[in-house]
Formats: structure tokens, C-alpha cells, sequence
DNA sequence: CAGTATGTTCGAAATATTCTAAACACAAAC
DNA sequence: GTTTGTGTTTAGAATATTTCGAACATACTG
């Protein structure tokens, strides 16, 4: 790798990914510098290029290739694992899309649910304040559900339009 | 608020906000309070209901009202400041889109630049390794763009469609 | 102006996370 | 079967983050 151009990229490629909110500074800085090598690399040669220890660089190299940023190959002479970079960020995008994202919103609709099962217990039912929770439980559930509609629909390879996912889909006219 | 029903709502905010990469658990549990108050809360009563700091309170309100999930309203009666949770989560959406993923995707491209003008200086230009280095740097790089893009349209209200973001327009056909 | 109520800042304590080196497990080589 | 090379686990050290209470600043009250 062109050396002093490649510490820039790593630089680069840390920052980001540690204000991605999915992976680490450390993840970032091994993604680039398995990005900008032609050939595998092995966990030796990345704890010694990133100045870490081999036990860090393994555990951190589990997160990439779950997300699919990286691939374990094997290299014909050598025992070792060797990692290489995948190309294809569609694919990671899709697959943080699925697993983050989705996976957050189901976990707020879960909750809301559930609070809602909650206070149906409790308090007596014609409560106004009641109603009222009752109500922000909804609204907050359908936005969820919406953006989760709109996700897998890209997902699919769809168009995801905003109003389509909200639109005012949610109001339900009172007489005013 | 439904006391038991508020407990469960509190925690699933806190879990879901913990996990977004965005925000903390403590405000998970902060907006999760206030979104099921009717009324605006005062700061200590905050901080009494959640059973933290004053100070902590303060600090992790802020970031609330920085992404426009809380709002800072006065009461008439009380010197205090009081907050209310916003509804329109759309709105704060479309916020966090603008600067958080926007931001990164552009660090991103920024990152390719730098690293394409360090390589410039450094080694010869028509080294085999430097044509790799370029050409894996132009693939991040439109594929950010492409995202960025992507959201850009997206928070203008027109919809996005995954082929138009990638489609493989950044396959320039060698003669293969 | 003195006194009080309020939000914020600050340094230290508590907690959580990241990282390392040594121990371990396993497989290939001899 | 022993040894050697390799990745992983683990316990503790190093570092970063969160939280607290006290000190501070500011604005309202009388």
C-alpha cells in the first residue's frame, strides 16, 4: 500500500466509523487498510500494521465479518487466516438496515405494545389520562411501523416515497 | 402517568435509544418519561422520577432538544424550566439523517480525496499498486455520493428508489 | 441591594469499555 | 504422539464515559 496516503485513509476510515454508531474506530482503521491492500491479509500482518494486539484484531474482525465489510479467504501456502475487504456496500448497507435499524424499531413497537398491555391492568379504563397514553402509544407505533414498511420495501428494491411512509396516514379526522 | 405501564415504556425507550447509535439510554428514559406526561416536566422533577443528577439531567436534556425530541417550554406559574417530548418524529428523522448519516457519508468522501492527493505526491503515478489504490478509492467515494444523494432526495420529499441510488451507473465498461 | 431559586459547569468518583498478554484449544507437521 | 503454529478465551490493566455533588453564575423576589 502507498504508506503515507494509506495513514490518511485509516485516519479517515476510524473517524467515520466511529461516529457510525454501528462499528468501531478500531473496525474502521482495519477496514481500510484491508481496503486499500490487493491481497488477503493476515492477523498477524493487521495486529502489526495497526499497532495492536492479536487478541483485539481477532475480536474486532468478528464484528466486520458479521457485517459482511470482511471476508475470511484462505491463502494457499499459508496456515493462516487471511481477511480481505468486501466491495459490495450495498449489501452491508442492506444488511445493517436489517439487523439495526429494523430490529430497533420492532423493539420500540414491542414496547409499546407491551405498555399498553401494562396499563390496561392497572388503571380503570375510562381514565383520560389513559386515553391520552393510549393515544402517543399509537402515534409512536405507527411511525415505527411506517418507517419498518419503508425500509423493507427498499429492501426489496423498491422506491420508498416519504409520504407514502407517513403521508398523514395517521390522522384520523375529528370533526374539526 | 400509569405508574407500572410508565416503568416498562421508561425501560424500552432506554433499551431502543441505548441501541439507536444516536442517543443514550438516559435519554431514552428521559423522552420515554415525558412522552407519556400530559404536562410539562420540570428538571428536578426529571431528575426525582429517573432518580439521577440534576446536573445529569441537564447535560443529557440537551441533546434532546439539539435533535428536536424535546422541547423547552416556559410555565406560566414556575420559574422553572419544564419540557415536554415532541410528536413529530419526522421531523426529527429527517434530522438525524441530515446530521448524523449525511455528516459521515461526507467525512467519507472526504476521507477518498485527501487520500487520492496524498497518494498523488508519494508514489509514481503509473505504479500498478496506485491504479488499484484510485480506482478502490472512486468506488467508496460514488458509492457515499450515491447514498448521500439518496438521502438528500429523500428529505425534499421525493422518493428513492434503490437503482436510481446505485443502479450500477458506476460501472464504467472496460472492453469486456 | 440582599437573598433565594434555578440551571450549568467542574473535578472527582463510579462505571463501562477497550486493550493486552498469558493461558488455552486445536489442528497440522514432523 | 510430540511439537509447532495459529486463533480464541480470559483476567486484569488502561482508558473513556457517565454520574454525582459542590461550586458557580444568573435572574428573579422582596
Amino acid at each position: 500500500m502507498v504508506k503515507r496516503a494509506g495513514a490518511v485513509f485509516l485516519e479517515g476510515m476510524g473517524a467515520a466509523f466511529a461516529t457510525s454508531g454501528v462499528l468501531s474506530q478500531l473496525q474502521g482503521r482495519i477496514f481500510g487498510l484491508l481496503y486499500l491492500e490487493p491481497e488477503p491479509v493476515s492477523l498477524d500482518d493487521i495486529a502489526d500494521a495497526l499497532d495492536q494486539s492479536k487478541s483485539n484484531i481477532s475480536i474486532n474482525i468478528r464484528g466486520l465479518v458479521d457485517w459482511h465489510l470482511v471476508r475470511r479467504v484462505s491463502v494457499p501456502g499459508s496456515r493462516r487466516d487471511h481477511y480481505e475487504a468486501a466491495t459490495d456496500f450495498w449489501r452491508v448497507m442492506q444488511e445493517i438496515m436489517e439487523r439495526r435499524f429494523r430490529w430497533n424499531l420492532r423493539q420500540v413497537i414491542a414496547t409499546c405494545d407491551e405498555t399498553e398491555r401494562t396499563a390496561a391492568e392497572g388503571a380503570s379504563s375510562r381514565d383520560k389520562e389513559r386515553r391520552f397514553v393510549d393515544q402517543r402509544l399509537d402515534a409512536l407505533r405507527q411511525f415505527a411501523a411506517g418507517v419498518d414498511a419503508g425500509i423493507e420495501a427498499f429492501s426489496q428494491g423498491n422506491a420508498v416515497s416519504p409520504d407514502l411512509m407517513h403521508g398523514t396516514p395517521a390522522k384520523k379526522p375529528k370533526k374539526s
